[in-house]
DNA sequence: TGGTTCAGCGCC
DNA sequence: AAAGGGCGCTGAACCA
């Protein structure tokens, strides 16, 4: 291997003479991790036979810039016609380097990608996807600990192994990717994707900065109001504390944060009786008690505190931590994050922005805004889990359900609740329907949890529990759901059965979920839990891969429609959103409508909805 | 001081 | 004995 540092433009373009400049594998060097901050300090090429790190600029252990290329400019300007001329682009967590191409306007749209992180996913979605232990696994490379005294003197040599570990792991996962059917999946969906994930990486949120901070104040407020009524309710003492720079705090002895103090409070204090344990038997004061409860004065304030609270500390607070010098969030969408194919995101993470509350009305949602002069469009699938659920085991009841248009939750809810609703009042479009579904809405909720519990592989336990019936009642919705759709029954057990045969089970996209078997008497087991989450990943992986397709169609789509100025700016399972300008709203908006619905090829039709408006609660 | 685990809870 | 899948984030409690 021909292994290089290079400082000067002779240097790099002696080098690049003898280089493949069609494949190769790259890795940049950066001095930030936030967008708005990163600057590049060299790059790493390899490309089998020779591997080079370019410096721009140096730096010694502590981050301190030890010099800079005075070349930067125009080794820079070379390497754009380098890219240029590139076909296929090989690195590791590629997204990452892409955001930083991009920033440099370094061109990459023109390539194909191979991500080495994403294949590994592929092949093992529960290790650890690093670099190091990817080499250390597959290329016997001994990882030593670097000391601050040898980081400097031994960096370049680092930075050339980043693209040279890249090179050798592409190599040696072809065949892997090929031997466990995942190539298609990794070449047609996941890295296409990768520009999906860049352009919402470079894109972010624009947040409303006063409206978070006008609210956190509101809520702060509303935290303390409900700590001091608490205290009094059960006649605590305490005093008020106002800080220098003019907030004021509650004093007291007790926290309420506390699961501890709190079951001590409720149960010994006050005197209820405990409802539910935690897994280590201690006394729960979760949801449940306080749906018991919710008529007791203390608890009625206790559930407005736990609301308030969390909207405080998990949303309002952070929120301004995250964002950046230009107005805007950019959360960390993973495509490894999890062990089913969806994406985890995080800083923050928009997954889990809290609903309207009825009980605590703010809206987390109206922090998030359209550009000026753009339009928020969100585009979600409707009823998207039981329509894979239905395309999997293609049963003819539940495709029957979605073909005629009726409303799966009232469907289900007439069969089995006896309902009477006259068939074709269940089409949605029927005048009649909204009055039936909000007579029969107990039904309906309930037809939704055991359309949704059967999906998760739930028992009669837990259904006894939500519906608070005996499990042998419970037992007897199981009977009659599987009864009544025979084909879901009999592809959970094909399901099932393929994890006792090989240990794992294929998505309709080819992914794959893998069980470890455990072994007791020479006998191999599989735990139920890996039964329930095995059937699980068929409907989540599926679903997953469902809106990386849609997404990457709108992208090429979109290509087509420069004057759109369109940007994917974050996406939530079943949900994507986007800024379309003003004037193409309508026009852009049924457009994606339109490819999110020919996305993959149903036996029922898929539907997507669409919502416009100026922040993200407007366009939801 | 920093790290981990647990309980709890937000979302799809 | 556990008892519905997948996440990330918080504070408390505990440990070194």
């Amino acid at each position: 291997m021909n292994r290089k540092v290079l400082f000067t433009p002779n240097e790099i373009e002696q080098f690049f003479e003898n280089f493949n400049n069609e494949v190769f594998s790259f890795d940049t060097e950066t001095t930030s991790l936030v967008y708005s901050e990163i600057k590049l300090e060299g790059i790493s090429f390899c490309d089998g036979d020779n591997n080079a790190y370019i410096v721009l600029q140096g730096r010694d252990s502590k981050g301190n810039i030890l010099f800079k290329n005075e070349f930067k400019k125009s080794i820079i300007d070379y390497l754009r016609g380098i890219f240029k001329k590139a076909k296929i682009l090989i690195g590791h967590n590629i997204v990452y380097d892409l955001k930083v191409m991009h920033k440099y306007g370094i061109p990459f749209e023109h390539c194909e990608l191979y991500c080495t992180m994403i294949a590994d996913h592929l092949l093992d979605e529960t290790r650890p996807h690093g670099l190091k232990d990817l080499a250390k696994q597959f290329l016997g490379v001994e990882i030593t600990e670097y000391s601050n005294a040898t980081f400097t003197s031994k960096f370049f040599e680092y930075a050339m192994n980043d693209a040279l570990w890249t090179w050798q792991l592409c190599t040696l996962q072809k065949p892997l990717l090929q031997e466990q059917g995942l190539l298609k999946l990794f070449r047609d969906i996941e890295m296409p994707f990768q520009k999906v994930l860049v352009d919402m990486a470079v894109n972010g949120i624009t947040v409303d900065k006063e409206r978070v901070e006008k609210t956190t104040k509101e809520v702060k407020q509303k935290v303390e109001d409900l700590t001091v009524q608490m205290l009094e309710h059960i006649k605590e003492p305490y005093s008020m504390q106002v800080t220098l720079t003019g907030d004021s705090n509650v004093i007291s002895k007790i926290n309420f944060n506390s699961p501890a103090q709190l079951s001590d409070l409720l149960f010994t204090r006050l005197g209820l009786d405990v409802v539910e344990r935690t897994p280590s038997g201690q006394p729960s004061v979760g949801r449940k008690t306080i749906a018991i409860y919710k008529k007791h004065p203390f608890v009625e304030l206790l559930n407005k505190y736990k609301i308030a609270s969390k909207l405080l500390h998990a949303f309002f607070e952070p929120m301004l931590d995250f964002v950046e010098a230009d107005g805007k969030v950019r959360p960390s969408f993973k495509d490894t994050g999890t062990v089913t194919g969806r994406l985890s995101c995080s800083k923050p993470n928009l997954q889990q922005l809290p609903k309207v509350n009825k009980d605590m009305p703010i809206d987390t949602r109206q922090c998030f805004v359209a550009d000026r002069g753009y339009k928020m469009v969100t585009c979600d699938f409707s009823g998207q889990e039981l329509r894979v659920l239905t395309q999997i085991t293609q049963e003819p009841v539940l495709i029957d359900t979605f073909n005629s248009g009726k409303d799966m939750h009232l469907a289900t809810a007439n069969d089995f609740f006896d309902l009477g609703i006259p068939e074709e009042c269940l089409y949605t479009y029927n005048d009649k329907f909204d009055m039936y579904k909000d007579k029969f809405k107990n039904e309906r909720d309930k037809a939704k949890i055991v359309n949704f519990g059967m999906a998760y592989g739930k028992g009669a336990y837990g259904f006894s529990q939500d519906f608070g019936i005996s499990e042998e009642e419970a037992q007897k919705i199981l009977d009659k759901y599987f009864a009544a759709l025979p084909a879901v029954k009999k592809a959970i057990e094909e399901c099932h059965n393929q994890v006792r045969k090989t240990g794992y089970v294929t998505s309709l996209t080819g992914r794959r979920r893998r069980f470890n078997a455990k072994e007791f008497n020479g006998n191999k087991f599989y735990p139920n839990s890996a039964f329930r989450q095995s059937f699980n990943f068929l409907i989540q992986g599926f679903s997953a891969d469902m809106i990386r397709i849609a997404m990457t169609k709108v992208r090429e789509m979109a290509k087509n429609y420069p004057q759109w100025g369109l940007k994917t700016i974050f996406t939530v399972h079943d949900e994507a959103g986007y800024l379309i300008k003003e004037n193409y709203v309508n026009e852009a908006s049924e457009k994606i409508k339109e490819t999110f619905e020919n996305a993959v090829n149903f036996c029922i039709p898929v539907i997507a909805d669409i919502g416009i408006g100026d922040d993200y609660s407007e366009s939801k």
